[in-house]
DNA sequence: GGGCCGAGCCAC
DNA sequence: AAACGTGGCTCGGCCC
């Protein structure tokens, strides 16, 4: 029996626009509406290679579908798209924004986005709710779009003929049904006080959308070599691991190596505890993650090799072929995807590819411990700890992302920019006090750990200092400190709570975060952002597990969705920054406490001052206590510091 | 052969 | 008894 009984919008009102009187008649009749829907079809999704076909626009009940293939000059439009005055409401408006402005050359502003804005009311929700445009129709207006025709209509490809009346009529309520649904949102942003975090969404919109087109340079020969002397090893390192499984795997007999694939983590552990791979407890192991293997790998140096396998591995196939695959043929460049609402935390997350994971280590990982870095990569040799002359390969991937000639980087991080948010909103004197004084963090909490000076702090106490300051922003415990220090669990539970004695605000501080969530099944960011958690059932086996789980997230929540919040506001700064300056420079990466743009040389030293400046303010707009600390550089590529 | 999922590992 | 937050990509292994 079907019991899903669907209403269904009725036939729209529209106007179909084929040539420049009715283009002008359109805009005049447009004008004076604060607020317009609008929607586009296009022959596919990017802006670099597939055509506008329809620009749709919507006030009140009366929709205009513009045919952009029969209109010769369709800048009437930016007299309402562009301004700022009139409210546009999209559907996922990064898409269209990215249209308009690359094949129209209509860069829209005040914008709502219905996509963002139901991401902003429902983060944290389990499952996650759709943010379609069929589920907010439905949702809001209580009626069916119909996928099949919206489909048929996207289908087209590169269609040049004549659109049929359902896909104008479907084109059209596309744009028709966005108001009713931007109103019903607005009052719940209103309603939970969301609308500054819905707010700093649609600011930070168009300067997403503006990283996505530009994309970055990559130098794909020096890329290719990086990754093909890694190969190179890699296949050093496979043998090497074959050989030493060789006693208990059956041979190939051409090449007397084992048959085992040394990529199956499943076949790999079944080798290893053929070969008497043991924990230092005298346990098997149970699994062949990086942290068993390192645990046993002095003893085993099978499993030292075989990290070292791995590790090479990783980079070939992330960072081989399949990525420089994803490199535009068009521009030359990588337009990789940027979500800006994606973790439920408030950050954004990068794909296809994920350029907020580009290793940012050389390789190998200690070759800073041997050499100071010179060039992007060589063969560098070095003396190892038993004295040995050694040679290695010195790789940096982030070093192959370099700007168009005649331009430079200019980037900057946040120094501390988690920490100095603890600091400022838990408002510990201690941890304050560090960072008013512009002392280092770390050498300050190992001084008042160890009871030492802060001139007699050695290495090792600052970096035990260094893995509680963050550890504990994770909510981190004793179990936990102790695997990663290498040290005895009532030793890292002596250590956390001579840490929270000393910052006793920052303990109290977390343990508010979490008991608001708890309370209120959310947790807030300084600029109100929510993020809803599904309440564990008492009767659950698992109810004290997830409510310490909920605690964690809801503490950390606080910490690096402000964190979020900060970064978003400094987007919006810096790219006002750069169009009131006129600058010749574009935003190209943002890497959660990251900026990272392309300026043209003789304007570089000016965007390096304004970058710090507008990631300055950005902090210090939520945060007043707590002075923050950005450094930009300028560089010829994408540095670490 | 495609979809899904967990393991493992890259980033902050 | 559990045990550190947020993501995305690739792989093997499993399913249909």
């Amino acid at each position: 029996m079907d019991t899903d009984s669907h209403v269904y919008l009725p036939p729209p009102s529209y106007l179909y626009i084929r040539d420049q009187k009715g283009l002008r008649e359109a805009v005049d009749a447009l004008k004076g509406h604060t607020v317009l829907a609008v929607d586009t079809e296009t022959s596919g999704l990017s802006p670099h290679h597939d055509a506008l076909f329809l620009v749709q626009i919507a006030a009140g009940d009366l929709a205009y579908v513009f045919d952009v293939r029969s209109l010769v000059d369709l800048s009437p439009l930016k007299e309402v798209l562009e301004d700022s005055m009139v409210t546009k409401v999209l559907q996922n408006a990064k898409f269209d924004y990215k249209m308009l402005k690359q094949l129209a050359g209509i860069t829209l502003n005040n914008m709502f986005c219905t996509m963002l804005a139901e991401r902003v009311l429902t983060t944290g929700i389990t499952p996650r709710p759709s943010t379609s445009l069929v589920a907010l129709v439905k949702k809001y207006l209580g009626v069916t779009l119909l996928k099949e025709v919206r489909a048929s209509f996207h289908d087209k490809g590169a269609y040049r003929g004549e659109f049929g009346d359902a896909e104008l009529e479907y084109a059209a309520n596309d744009a028709l049904v966005l108001v009713p649904i931007a109103e019903s949102q607005m009052q719940e942003l209103m309603d939970v006080g969301l609308l500054p975090t819905a707010t700093l969404e649609f600011s930070t919109l168009p300067v997403v959308g503006d990283m996505e087109l530009t994309g970055c340079r990559i130098d794909q020969k020096m890329w290719e070599e990086t990754i093909d002397k890694i190969a190179h090893d890699r296949e050093q390192a496979s043998v090497q691991v074959l050989k030493q499984m060789a006693n208990v795997v059956p041979q190939n007999s051409l090449f007397g190596l084992p048959v085992v694939n040394i990529g199956s983590h499943s076949q790999v552990l079944t080798t290893l505890l053929k070969m008497g791979v043991r924990e230092s407890s005298g346990e098997p192991i149970k699994d062949t993650s990086e942290d068993t293997l390192s645990r046993v790998a002095k003893k085993h140096s099978v499993c030292e090799t075989l990290l070292q396998y791995r590790a090479l591995d990783k980079l070939v196939s992330a960072y081989g072929t399949s990525f420089l695959n994803k490199v535009d043929k068009g521009t030359g460049r990588l337009h990789a995807n940027f979500n800006q609402l994606r973790a439920d935390t408030g950050r954004s997350s990068s794909s296809g590819p994920n350029l907020q994971q580009i290793p940012s280590f050389t390789y190998p990982k200690n070759f800073d411990e041997y050499v100071l870095a010179e060039g992007y990569k060589a063969r560098y040799e070095f003396t190892d700890d038993e004295g040995k002359l050694k040679t290695v390969t010195v790789a940096d991937l982030r070093k192959c992302f370099i700007p168009t000639e005649g331009y430079k980087y200019v980037g900057a991080d946040y120094s501390q920019q988690e920490l100095r948010v603890l600091a400022d909103a838990s408002d510990d004197p201690i941890f304050m006090k560090a960072y008013l004084n512009n002392e280092d963090i770390h050498t300050n909490t190992a001084a008042m750990i160890y009871d030492v000076a802060v001139s007699a702090v050695t290495k090792s106490q600052r970096r035990v200092a260094k893995t509680l300051n963050f550890a504990l922003i994770y909510g981190a415990g004793a179990w936990k400190i102790a695997q990663t220090l290498g040290i005895e669990e009532d030793e890292a539970e002596k250590l956390i709570a001579k840490y929270f004695r000393i910052y006793s605000n920052v303990k109290a501080f977390m343990a508010a975060k979490a008991a608001f969530a708890i309370k209120n099944g959310y947790s807030l960011t300084v600029n109100g952002r929510r993020r809803y958690y599904k309440m564990p059932n008492p009767t659950e086996a698992t109810y004290k597990q997830d409510v310490g789980k909920i605690k964690r997230q809801a503490a950390n929540g606080y910490i690096q969705g402000s964190s979020a919040d900060v970064t978003k506001l400094a987007l919006v700064y810096t790219h006002d920054f750069i169009r009131e300056k006129k600058l010749d420079s574009k935003i190209i990466m943002v890497v959660h406490d990251e900026i990272i743009t392309e300026t043209r040389a003789d304007q570089a030293d000016e965007m390096a001052r304004g970058l710090e400046d507008c990631m300055v303010r950005g902090f210090s707009y939520f945060f007043k206590k707590v002075p923050m600390l950005v450094d930009a550089s300028i560089s010829d590529f994408w540095t670490k510091d």
